[in-house]
DNA sequence: CTGCGTGCAAATGGTTTGCACTACG
DNA sequence: CGTAGTGCAAACCATTTGCACGCAG
């Protein structure tokens, strides 16, 4: 199980630990990008003992290695992404709810027109749409 | 001078002060997406009176009434963009820089792309573009 | 004049840090 | 066993807040 969080980890030489597999657990336990106060207080339960200062270490760890991404917020608190699949993202400005928005066309759009428009003395390593709207409904 | 400015301002009924025309000057001179530490350097010298708090609460009142807008960085801290017409940034991973990237031609083919697909309950307001790389010059 | 705005300094709160201790490999 | 990883609590630092005073309209 998780065979691929624990390849991930051994093939950078780093330990496979109970607190970073719970971390990694609650990130794709809780989906809609938790922040890191969400994993901590989800964490309280089943683990009661993880400090603060780890759940930050481990989540920075995650995000060098490829395990997760950042999510930028309006407020600078930090979200976190296990899905590491290209994909957008949906701002509701009412709720503060972050969605994903996958969308393989509008990628491709993307992608060929900067094949074809270059920017000039710039290397692109990652294009992210930020949808900035509102959701219809209130509930889900 | 800076007519829109104190036109914007009057027109929502808010006054027209000696630090709110400074913070704004600063923001346009200084360019390039400044942090709230950056304009509160560079008053130092021109208005050393004017205060941090001051500074929070001005530029907070200017992206509320559409003067300026918020960019969303990687490390949380937020900076501050006087450039209103639609554009997106670029993202430099080496040295954090974020440069405008101005491209009418891609934001109408995003858009046109969104008129005919819709995104299911939710209501676009904005569309921007995160793109994250490297300039191969490191000067400028 | 009269409240909206400001200055100041203290408080907040998310995140980081340093160090002694723990446990993965 | 030895070192990478953790727990803890203090430190950090960008931002916010409360309140008395000041100035734009």
């Amino acid at each position: 199980m998780n065979t691929f969080f624990r390849e991930k980890l051994k093939q950078k030489g780093l330990k496979v630990t109970l607190q970073r597999v719970a971390i990694y657990d609650t990130v794709l336990h809780l989906k809609n990008h938790p922040t890191a106060e969400n994993i901590i207080e989800y964490l309280k339960n089943s683990h009661p003992n993880i400090s603060v200062g780890t759940v930050y270490k481990v989540l920075d760890l995650f995000v060098e290695n490829d395990l997760l991404k950042k999510v930028k917020t309006e407020n600078g608190i930090m979200r976190y992404d296990a899905v590491l699949a290209n994909h957008h993202h949906l701002y509701c400005t009412e709720t503060d709810r972050i969605e994903d928005y996958e969308d393989e066309e509008l990628s491709n759009i993307i992608n060929n027109y900067f094949k074809k428009n270059k920017i000039q003395k710039f290397k692109i390593q990652d294009i992210k749409l930020q949808i900035t709207g509102k959701f219809n409904n209130n509930f889900k």
